[in-house]
DNA sequence: GTATCCGTAGCTAGCGTAGTTACAGACACT
DNA sequence: AGTGTCTGTAACTACGCTAGCTACGGATAC
């Protein structure tokens, strides 16, 4: 059983954000880049809004913003966003007369919280600049051989 | 979005095998323990199999037994033995236009992959041996308080 | 006042898990 | 040889979660 692709698609939107420059970019925009649609942008953008990630304005003109820089926000803060909740589903009601079923879920749950902090850990070596740094530089390798640092235009 | 039980069910089962020293266990024993259908058990069984963690004897007096020692056997064994393939699930055909969206999928699988890594590592840590052991030690402490080293019965 | 945009609800289709039953084949025992 | 045991595996059901889609109220800008 694998995650969901949130994750994916929650770094994909906040680094989309945090090539604009502090202008807001719309759901639409968005599920034009992630090649999905808009309501499931809006559904994802509402778990990083309440993690404290992006901020929105409505109306004209409106749209989502990063609410803090770019280079604060890890893989890891997506990670916590989009995936709440335990890793590793643990079964439940092991029979208590067996010395191995008695004990044994609170023993996996020790180990696997530690592995799922340290994939957090492994996450949180990541920050989104980071992410749009390596987009940025492949767009003006591969569209500009002189390497000029020019904006490239995200859409 | 969780994980299956599976990691969890196939930690239970090798810890069973474990300590019935060297004995085969059948699948309905180790339901019984688990709290579930033989099937389900089989079902998992044979992944631990597939990778090599246990064999199984047909049969009477038959069941499946340790294909080497406990302390040979980490929890990141069961894990990919159960969850084989990637962790995330990425999203597929973002728009090639956006600098974004070119080259988000390759460097996400980049940092996905590096925090599976981790995780394998941390579940690296502990054995079969380890998990028994601690089963073992809480039996004795709770059924027999002059902390005699008897063996327990698991069923 | 009108167009834009978010937040959210409701619905559908599809996938994977977990539980259950059933049965063929391998094996041990007498 | 016959019988009972146990695995391996198939088939089916029920359930939960995801992802895609449509729709609409409310906030906002022009």
């Amino acid at each position: 059983m694998h995650l969901s692709t949130r994750a994916a698609v929650g770094v994909h939107i906040l680094t989309l954000l945090a090539g604009s420059e502090g202008q807001p970019v719309s759901s639409e925009q968005v599920a034009g880049s992630v090649n999905t649609n808009a309501a499931v942008i809006r559904r994802i953008m509402q778990l990083l809004t309440r993690a404290g990630l992006v901020t929105s304005r409505l109306g004209t003109g409106g749209g989502a913003m990063l609410a803090r820089p770019a280079r604060d926000i890890t893989l890891a803060d997506v990670y916590r966003a989009v995936e709440p909740g335990a890793l590793f589903t643990l079964h439940e009601k092991p029979n208590p007369l067996c010395p191995v079923g008695r004990c044994i879920v609170p023993e996996l749950d020790r180990h696997f919280t530690r592995a799922r902090r340290a994939l957090e850990d492994s996450l949180e070596r990541t920050t989104i600049a980071g992410i749009l740094a390596v987009a940025l530089r492949q767009a003006g390798a591969t569209t500009n051989s002189s390497g000029a640092r020019k904006r490239a235009k995200l859409a």
